[in-house]
DNA sequence: GCCGATTTGTCCGTATGTATC
DNA sequence: CGATACATACGGACAAATCGG
């Protein structure tokens, strides 16, 4: 039950370019002719269109039409620009997701982890370190730090299943935006040891820093993702801007 | 001259959060108030503010207003989710760019070659090797593959300059999109050698793969960048979808 | 709790411009 | 040149969320 029309649209669409049913490289229906099968207004289609186009999937062309430029990803990828939790990537690629929580506790921020996270002096965080699988694979070491008073009644049984998923579904909370910073850095002991990792096969590994908000304006998480190197893979669709 | 109107209020509203003059954490003025300022239609206001949320910058709240969510960055960056030159890159974060070819040639792709650039077999192609400097510093060792009927005329000198430039100022070809795979691989000799790397310190580095599209809906450039991880930095700004 | 004012979200219809064929 | 296609812009209507009285 999609909350919109133009939403509805841009999936349905969106599921006719992933199977094919308008041909890659091909040209899409006009406008005009999506007006009428979806009995919307004009605007309707175009606003759909347009998220197509921020995913990559399609092309607009003034005076010609809108090509169909998606390709599938043939392997296990995270997606950016789009916020996804470790399970729901897990599920949209097929595999088994499954997380180790490592450490639950509650910290407050000094100065030096007030300037790393962004969190003011002295707040009250959740601290938590994750090792997430996929098929039984370690993959990604997470520090967790969640603002407290955005968090209530986070359990370490809630961490091992999907913090997100509780977030949005019992606190109703609307996580709106993330800032992610990636870099690579060295890797530590406590990430050979989880991982799996040799520091004479791989020294060092890529590292996302994220900064989340909620609808509230509110930044209530900073996470640093430390990803296994021989299986990070991100995927992006960059546009060009004019001027 | 910006081309359109929703254009130049984007970039002055940008302006604005940028120079603090609409303060951070604070609600913009009401779309009403907007429209008074600038004296268009409603429409016109809500594209230029739903082009901020898509940077980052902004967060719309139903009911409340638009705030103002724009954090600078503090360090030498590169930017996802918008395709820019190193040129580009470089002259944003008020930095000396140099460019050097390694090598410049002709060649058509095998079927090994074909299927790791995504062009047809046999395709003629510009094959180029550069290495970027910033303030001097080799940061960046560059593989293009151009579609030689897609860049009649291209030289070492320009490829030495900015190869985008003279794709879109002389050839006046528009460039679209990008699909980008960012992985961790091993360093090679030549990463070690051009970028003054020891792999006793650093092992492995960042590589971004890009596919680009111009506005012909042709793959006109296989790309693969090879990141000094020292100073490898990556920006992004997600955002949640529903659904 | 209700009501009205404000603010953003969705949708429609229309007109005009520009690029392609 | 006309027909078709997408791009920009305007104006209006109603819904949904928020806030203050």
């Amino acid at each position: 039950m999609p909350k919109s029309i133009y939403e509805s649209i841009y999936k349905d669409i969106k599921q006719k370019i992933e199977s094919d049913t308008f041909p890659y490289q091909e040209l899409l229906p006009s406008e005009n002719n999506l007006i009428q099968r979806y009995n919307c207004s004009r605007n309707t289609v175009r606003r759909a269109i347009s998220r197509l186009v921020a995913d990559g999937y399609v092309q607009t062309m003034q005076g010609k039409g809108v090509r169909n430029i998606y390709r599938p990803i043939d392997q296990t990828s995270f997606t950016l620009g789009e916020i996804e939790s470790f399970k729901e990537s897990a599920q949209r690629n097929g595999q088994h997701p499954r997380t180790e929580v490592l450490l639950f506790t509650e910290i407050k921020t000094d100065e030096k982890l007030s300037r790393r996270t962004g969190f003011p002096e002295d707040s009250e965080v959740c601290y938590i370190q994750r090792l997430h699988y996929l098929d039984e694979v370690p993959l990604i070491i997470n520090h967790n730090y969640f603002l407290k008073e955005c968090v209530p009644g986070l359990t370490r049984e809630i961490a091992e299943n999907s913090i997100y998923q509780y977030l949005e579904q019992e606190l109703h909370m609307t996580i709106v935006n993330s800032r992610r910073i990636m870099t690579v850095e060295k890797i530590t002991e406590i990430d050979e040891k989880y991982l799996e990792l040799n520091a004479e096969d791989y020294n060092c590994m890529a590292v996302v820093s994220s900064y989340t908000y909620n609808s509230n304006g509110i930044m209530f998480e900073y996470t640093q993702s430390r990803h296994r190197p021989d299986y990070f893979h991100f995927q992006d669709n960059a546009v060009r801007k004019p001027g």
